[in-house]
DNA sequence: TCTGGGGTCCTAGGACCC
DNA sequence: TCTGGGGTCCTAGGACCC
């Protein structure tokens, strides 16, 4: 009988990461996609996720979609399809589950588990079990998915990115180094090209030289996160696996970019409602309210200015963010600027309880709200997002230089463009008409 | 990948208060 | 009114992830 309690193992972490994962539940619910070259993506026009078969004409993420035909003319190329990915994502979870309830959903292709202790009862090797969870997921599910099992969950995930596709990358101890030497620091998870640029000044160029580091240099050279990554490849397990679904959001933004870039405050005032509006249907959908709001824009340059703003009362109607965001949007903006994004965050969410919160807020206002956007949501739904929105966002669907023509106009008044219809400036009657 | 969109967490430094 | 030190709170912005 092997002794499963080696020094090796101190704690047993697993990392599962689906390969090309959009493509391959394509190939998976198509089987006559199976050995082909498969996009998705086709709703955006670049390229969000690439088959193996497609990789191997060079398509990787991003890449516009006419480029993809000139490189590969037979490539199947089909819109992303969230709702079946979801389906594939959960039944991946479960099955893990099967092995362990510590379990953590880290992203929609991507779970960490915590295999600890599970050798004994299950009579097998850690390694056993992660190339039995790998087979079943692929048996059941049809995909392939790639393994880390190592000490550690910044390990782990070095694991499963080691050998791709379908592969299985296991680290004890003892091995942890000649993986972490073939490794270059910008490949650790949570090291980005900033934290690279400034390793490599220091002269640290591989994930080893980054472990071997003494603990005083990373502990005054780097900051929290990063200290967390030097333990965690030194084999000391810090970062928890976080088994608790995540039911809420901590902020809800929304943000869009346009081309051409512009400093028109009419047009970017436009641009921002709109995000108001669609962050506020999606807290709206997630029964949440905020407290606060941050309003940005996004020079031409990817410079990003923010200010946040406190809500009189928690909402997620646009009517109640409008006055702040107004303000704020006037403290932000600058006239000589050329910006290409506008974004707005919802952030302090709470529940939406329904509550009434200010005393000086006359009660009929609420209901009335609520009634108007009870309704906007329903027609939202039945015929789809914006067919109905504030009268100030109808701008932003127009091109910026028309927008421009009318830049002279005070920027608080709501004004309706020439030839716009008006259905879609229902009045409180007709849309609680609709509702009925 | 010269840069889309939606998130999370962290920090520097200012404001404010003894 | 000026000076200094030190603590806490907050916010704008950065870095990173998928």
């Amino acid at each position: 009988m092997t002794n499963w309690n080696t020094p090796q193992w101190p704690r047993a972490i697993i990392h599962i990461d689906g390969d090309a994962f959009f493509a391959s539940c394509e190939q998976a619910l198509h089987p006559e996609y199976r050995g082909k070259p498969v996009i998705t993506g086709k709703e955006r026009g670049i390229v969000a996720a690439a088959s193996y078969e497609a990789k191997a004409f060079g398509i990787t993420r991003g890449v516009p979609l006419w480029e993809v035909k000139n490189r590969c003319p037979e490539a199947i190329i089909v819109p992303s399809d969230y709702e079946s990915y979801s389906l594939f994502s959960k039944r991946m979870f479960a099955i893990m589950r099967r092995f362990t309830s510590a379990v953590e959903e880290y992203s929609i292709d991507e779970a960490f588990a915590d295999l600890t202790g599970l050798a004994r009862p299950l009579g097998m090797g850690y390694v056993e079990i992660a190339r039995m969870m790998q087979k079943t997921i692929t048996q059941e599910l049809g995909i392939s998915v790639s393994v880390g099992i190592a000490t550690t969950k910044v390990l782990a995930k070095l694991g499963s990115k080691y050998r791709k596709p379908n592969g299985l990358t296991a680290m004890p101890n003892d091995e942890r180094r000649e993986y972490l030497e073939a490794t270059p620091v910008e490949k650790i998870w949570g090291i980005g090209p900033k934290t690279a640029a400034y390793c490599s000044k220091l002269g640290i160029k591989t994930a080893l030289a980054f472990a071997n580091q003494s603990s005083a240099l990373v502990a005054q050279r780097f900051i929290k996160p990063h200290v967390a990554l030097w333990q965690e490849l030194n084999g000391q397990s810090v970062l928890t696996i976080e088994t608790e679904e995540k039911t809420t959001y901590q902020s809800i933004g929304k943000t869009k970019t346009f081309s051409p870039v512009s400093s028109d405050p009419i047009f970017l005032h436009a641009q921002l409602l709109k995000n108001i509006e669609n962050a506020c249907i999606k807290a709206r959908r997630h029964r949440l309210v905020a407290s606060r709001l941050i309003v940005y824009l996004k020079t031409q340059d990817f410079r990003t200015r923010a200010i946040e703003g406190v809500l009189s009362r928690a909402s997620a109607y646009p009517q109640d963010l409008l006055r702040v965001a107004d303000q704020l949007f006037r403290e932000t903006y600058e006239p000589q600027t050329m910006y290409r994004a506008t974004g707005v965050v919802l952030t302090h969410l709470g529940p939406d309880t329904r509550v009434q919160t200010s005393l000086f807020e006359p009660p009929i206002r609420l209901e009335k709200l609520e009634q108007v956007y009870a309704a906007v949501d329903l027609l939202a739904e039945k015929f789809g997002k914006h067919t109905v929105h504030l009268l100030g966002s109808n701008v932003a669907h127009r091109a910026p230089q028309h927008a421009r023509e009318r830049a002279e106009l005070p920027l608080r008044k709501q004004y309706r463009l020439k030839g716009e219809s008006t259905r879609k400036h229902l009045s409180i009657p007709v849309l609680a008409q609709t509702l009925r």
